[in-house]
DNA sequence: TTCCGACAGTGGGGTCGCAAT
DNA sequence: ATTGCGACCCCACTATCGGAA
């Protein structure tokens, strides 16, 4: 046991910066990314592939292990299935940084993620491990990342964890992204130490997005202007509803496309199966909105959709 | 002086549970 | 029984302000 405790103390010592803290910490915030139009390059950055699922720690203690949500709520109930699997690590302590996601068709889905939880269902759920923030008395925050992400691995490998717990690969080199066919990268400064709730620039999100031409068939008025676009698709003769957009115009935008709207309205909505939105007024279906968007959900709605503009006619 | 990061506030698609209708 | 609301999860974006550059 003492041998034990002493080379792993000699291990971690080694890696510079890493703080000998003998009681491991209670909820650490995560860390944050910002969005960025493209990837930085230079070999400082280290690239993961983008997650689409539920920001999660994990902290195991001994045959123990708790989950925590973004905000620090426990849902350990939620992922029972995990964090069982995570008791396998045969650690004293951990603090481990990752992403619950359900992945159909080799690539993460939010949606049957929540569905599978509003289910109840457990057996899909996979954990994403990225970051490794405290081990056995040392906090690793003040480590450099890639430093970080080896002890973790090491961590992983040793226990022989394998599905449902995974452990999250990067890639050092530039270009990765562009020649992988991903929804997106976090690109990470690769000797960035970890801290809790920054959205600078050491972590950076880029994502792949869609971008559609959707007419508004009615929007949500709001003060100065409007609060919410209501779009449709048009498929064959018929008009669908497609969900709202609330975002990416300004307040000057927003009382322009007020005026415009206004000169169409309608008393009838005209989609081809109507829709109950209580707070609508609806409108001709002439104008055309640019829309980036990420996804589609189930029944057909634009998620993260955001404005860009109207098409020109 | 200008620029940028942090924060607050608005909007989206979902889930849940509770309370008012 | 239905509806509305707020709290969670995932977000995109605008507007503001104070401090850094």
């Amino acid at each position: 046991m003492a041998r034990r405790t002493q080379v792993k103390d000699r291990s971690l010592a080694a890696i510079d910066g890493a703080v000998r803290l003998e009681t491991m910490p209670g909820f650490i915030a995560p860390q944050l990314d910002s969005l960025k139009p493209k990837p930085p390059t230079g070999d400082r950055w280290i690239h993961e592939i983008k997650l689409d699922g539920y920001r999660s720690r994990a902290h195991v203690v001994g045959s123990k292990a708790r989950i925590f949500t973004r905000k620090g709520l426990d849902w350990t109930k939620r992922f029972a299935a995990i964090a069982d699997a995570l008791a396998a690590l045969r650690v004293d302590q951990a603090i481990i940084d990752g992403d619950f996601v359900v992945v159909v068709d080799e690539r993460t889905d939010f949606g049957a993620l929540q569905a599978d939880l509003a289910a109840g269902r457990q057996d899909r759920l996979l954990f994403y491990a990225f970051d490794l923030l405290y081990l056995d008395g040392y906090d690793l925050r003040r480590v450099p990342l890639l430093e970080r992400k080896r002890a973790l691995k090491r961590l992983f490998e040793n226990a022989g964890l394998a599905a449902p717990v995974l452990y999250s690969e990067h890639l050092e080199a530039d270009g990765a992204a562009k020649r992988l066919n991903w929804e997106g990268i976090i690109s990470k400064r690769a000797d960035a130490p970890y801290r809790s709730g920054d959205r600078s620039d050491s972590w950076q999100k880029v994502k792949t997005s869609v971008r559609g031409e959707f007419p508004i068939v009615g929007f949500i008025p709001g003060v100065g202007g409007i609060s919410a676009l209501y779009l449709g698709k048009r498929e064959g003769k018929d008009l669908r509803y497609v969900g709202k957009v609330g975002t990416g115009f300004s307040r000057v935008v927003s009382a322009d496309l007020r005026k415009r709207l206004d000169a169409i309205a309608t008393p009838k909505q005209k989609l081809t199966k109507p829709v109950r939105k209580p707070k609508a007024r609806w409108v001709e279906p002439s104008l055309i909105a640019d829309v980036e968007y990420r996804d589609v959900t189930d029944d057909g709605s634009l998620r993260h959709p955001s404005f860009k503009g109207l098409v020109k006619a």
